[in-house]
DNA sequence: TTGAAAGCGCTAACAA
DNA sequence: TTGTTAGCGCTTTCAA
């Protein structure tokens, strides 16, 4: 059984494309067109089960109503959490997502871009694991209305939503150092030249000079995304013990907190008296943790909404307002529990 | 600036826009067009920086290239995990997924199929929060592939990738028995005519029945999908306390685990000496938990993996093999933690 | 109040 | 070895 196009109706009716094309999208009484014929069409549209091909009318229209949304990995609750907020905000506008996952890999966001691209998208959100700012510059040339979120670049005029990545380490450690902490492991993930982990890396040790610390970048690790297992033991265990013997670590994302309580359980140490812990990322779990896990909880819901609002904005008043950017910066919120208390 | 198109190359360059397209196709050779004659169309469409359009593509071809999928949300990470993994497959073969979410509500799902529908996606992945069997009725009738994950219909002959629900449960209710627990709690999600949930309630009651534990309905409390942290409290108390006084609670998802582990905390109450746990689903952190928690961990990898497989094939099979469809139930893994032991 | 025709960008069939 | 034509399903003129 072949789908049924507008022509199927107009065919079965005797009447043109085009009034069936007018009726069906509620032009009908706009346009001047007999109350009955109207009656008549969408009776056989409905009989002959019609579903209008969004494609086509994407083609001509020249829009698809889809936007992209590139993200390192959907299966990372952060990210996933954004990902639902930016579908619901999206769809209020009729706009549907189309989402992809870069594992952190410039040259697989590269190829992404372009797939979503020749897909026709009307926009994009991109969470970039970009180093070069070329691919970008393009997206700027090529007039594609995009919006970064969480990550951005500095040197690029273009529209962002991020949290203050750099003040929210910074309380982080400033918190600890007030609690009595001084040897203050930073676990990174790599790629280390994300924008965030920059800022919040420079918040640490801005942190740590203005309270009279010596920065040591022994107590600096990174873990790159896709071995953070394997890492991450060695890691912990280069800070944990002699010479270095952190007593406070830092993790700068939810990845790396939770595959680290699970090292730190298995060394069988103890929170906070062995180490204290703080989390870059707030899961409601870390609540329910023994002891509490003190976070940072991301805006991640305004960020999502706002990136969804600026983008679609943009989208709908083409040409113009081209100088125009939104850039904003959202504080995040330091959820202080046990983990990070000097018993 | 406008985006070029095929034409535009072949104006330039004084060509035909069938000979450019069959050589971006790199189908040059194969026709038997001149050497020369492709390099110059390559150079040429590098040069006017041309991105094929795959809706027109779509559109000449009748397919998209791009699969469709219906989840109850892609904040839980259950599916955000099995998301990942379809994005991956799907994406061996060159497709883009359009991940939905539908908030376990039946009129939502059947406005969001319609919406795929119309988007032309060549195929259809589901966790079904359907009570109703004639959507997919329809779309068996409108010879839409598409495979059900999660969640099935056992009325209708189609393709479908499950977790062995009933056994699953049945051996958590044993296993709680074993350990010497008698008042088993069940927490299970609305919807409630879920399969997987009616699977496990079965489970359960037929674990107790075989082990002469005689069933009692108040130790069954629903809670729905959109009012968990509101619910959850009230539900929890009356099991916990007299008459109930249950001495071991089943939560039939993650996101109820969580909540309810929430819960429990703020009553102050110890795990498992006032009450043992076992969660349907199993997330990294409760292996964290202090005492961990059991979880029954599904098979959301093979799931995910062979759903796009079935898919896949029945789209690339046109017509054809109508009436075979697969059907597979994975066994899940009981991961035994400290939650449930008996002391 | 309705219809005819053009065209969005692409590919396949057929011609030359 | 290359070109022409038609048409995927839709909307938008412009004409009747």
């Amino acid at each position: 059984m072949k789908k049924t196009s507008l022509s199927d109706i107009a065919k079965a009716l005797g009447v043109s494309k085009a009034l069936v094309s007018l009726v069906l999208n509620d032009r009908g009484d706009e346009v001047g067109i007999n109350k009955e014929t109207q009656k008549k069409v969408v009776r056989m549209a409905r009989k002959m089960n019609y579903k209008p091909n969004m494609v086509a009318r994407g083609l001509r229209l020249g829009a698809s109503k889809t936007i992209g949304l590139i993200i390192p990995n959907i299966a990372n609750l952060f990210f996933a959490r954004i990902a639902r907020v930016i579908e619901d905000e999206a769809g209020k506008y009729d706009y549907r997502v189309m989402s992809v996952s870069s594992d952190e890999n410039p040259e697989k966001e590269t190829g992404l871009i372009k797939v979503l691209l020749e897909r026709q998208i009307d926009g994009l959100i991109l969470a970039s694991s970009l180093k070069d700012r070329t691919e970008i510059m393009n997206l700027k040339r090529d007039r594609v209305p995009f919006v970064l979120i969480d990550r951005h670049f500095p040197q690029i005029k273009c529209n962002y939503v991020i949290t203050d990545n750099y003040h929210a380490a910074y309380n982080v450690v400033t918190h600890l150092i007030n609690q009595g902490f001084k040897k203050i492991g930073l676990l990174k993930i790599t790629p280390a030249y994300l924008t965030p982990i920059k800022l919040r890396f420079e918040g640490y040790r801005d942190a740590l000079h203005d309270h009279g610390i010596r920065f040591d970048k022994r107590l600096v690790k990174e873990i790159p995304f896709g071995g953070i297992k394997n890492v991450m033991e060695q890691s912990l265990t280069e800070l944990l013990f002699k010479p270095v013997s952190a007593d406070a670590l830092f993790f700068l994302n939810n990845d790396l907190t939770i595959a680290g309580l699970g090292v730190i359980s298995t060394l069988g140490l103890r929170i906070p008296q062995d180490v204290a812990i703080v989390s870059f990322d707030d899961l409601e779990l870390f609540r329910l943790l023994y002891p509490p896990v003190t976070a940072v909880a991301q805006p991640w819901q305004e960020m999502a909404k706002e990136a969804v609002r600026i983008l679609i904005k943009e989208i709908q008043s083409p040409g113009k307002n081209n100088n125009n950017k939104t850039q904003i910066m959202l504080p995040a919120r330091l959820e202080v529990r046990k983990s990070c208390s000097k018993f």
